[in-house]
DNA sequence: TCAATTAGTTTGTATTACGCATTATCTTAG
DNA sequence: CTAAGATAATGCGTAATACAAACTAATTGA
């Protein structure tokens, strides 16, 4: 059996719960993205790639870095999105290496369609909470997720 | 490709920042995940797994309903974590067409092992609250999260 | 300048996931 | 008490996802 571990400090109650509840809402709203993506043949993968790209134009470098995957596996991802003409590729017009990517008309339609979807099928759970409660939520969110600049999604 | 979202009310300003910070925390705590489990060489999929099994002995169909996934995926998935040494199946005593499966030892150690881990690591996020705050979040998740009964996970 | 770095693709392999067909075991209608 | 249907799991074939390693082209910098 174990004899030493390297102790990490007894994590508190409320820390305990919390990270519970993150991890349990986790996994609610990725199923949620996950039906709405399946329900027009995208992956949750695909899903992010869509979000990251609403409002930017990125290097494949940089969709990498924002899905933390490998440059190769975003190569395949992009040919196919490509392929079904959601996205578009274009080469860096500073950096002759690099290659830009951004939504196409389609892939924007499609994206905002999926957006009002999500909205729709995440309010069952939103809508349990009053207009203050709402805003307190996602106060304190915003607060743990201080740091991070993933990916905005909503309608 | 079937569309079953019914029109969606025009979602308000509340609701709307309230997704949004729901899907950012899902993509941060999906990324700890993701890290943690890759640590371990387990797929994302497969933490969910352990998470499942943590508290719990449950039949190939009930594994396949709680992960959202086709019967013949956990077929798959059970077999390389079996061979791995991580869970058991064994006939279910009641019903013989069912197969149970659940963690060994070894399963069991590891998955203590990693909640522990994500604990740690989402605790960066977590402790930028007070306890008050952080009572106050689980709380209010707790409610959104209300009629879910998705894995528990936590150190 | 030219060696090292960086951006992206290609190739090969394992995993994940689905749908369909199949086998074995219930369940139920008659 | 059977025969027909439903259900639980597996196996097979296929596509997508993901990684690592090898490779090409462009850029950087010593």
């Amino acid at each position: 059996m174990v004899i030493s571990e390297p102790a990490a400090q007894p994590t508190e109650p409320e820390q305990r719960d919390l990270i519970d509840a993150l991890v349990r809402a986790s996994f609610a709203v990725t199923a949620v993205l996950n039906r709405i993506g399946a329900e027009h043949d995208l992956s949750l993968t695909q899903v992010r790639v869509l979000a990251i790209l609403w409002d930017r134009r990125v290097k494949m470098s940089e969709l990498a870095d924002y899905l933390g995957l490998d440059k190769s596996t975003i190569s395949g991802l992009v040919d196919r999105a490509e392929r079904r003409g959601l996205l578009q590729r274009e080469p860096n017009p500073v950096d002759g290496r690099a290659v830009d990517v951004f939504l196409t008309a389609e892939g924007q339609e499609l994206t905002e369609r999926g957006a009002t979807q999500i909205a729709g099928s995440l309010s069952p759970m939103t809508s349990k909470l009053s207009r203050a409660e709402a805003r307190r939520l996602a106060a304190l969110l915003e607060t743990i997720l201080d740091g991070h600049q993933p990916p905005r999604m909503s309608s």
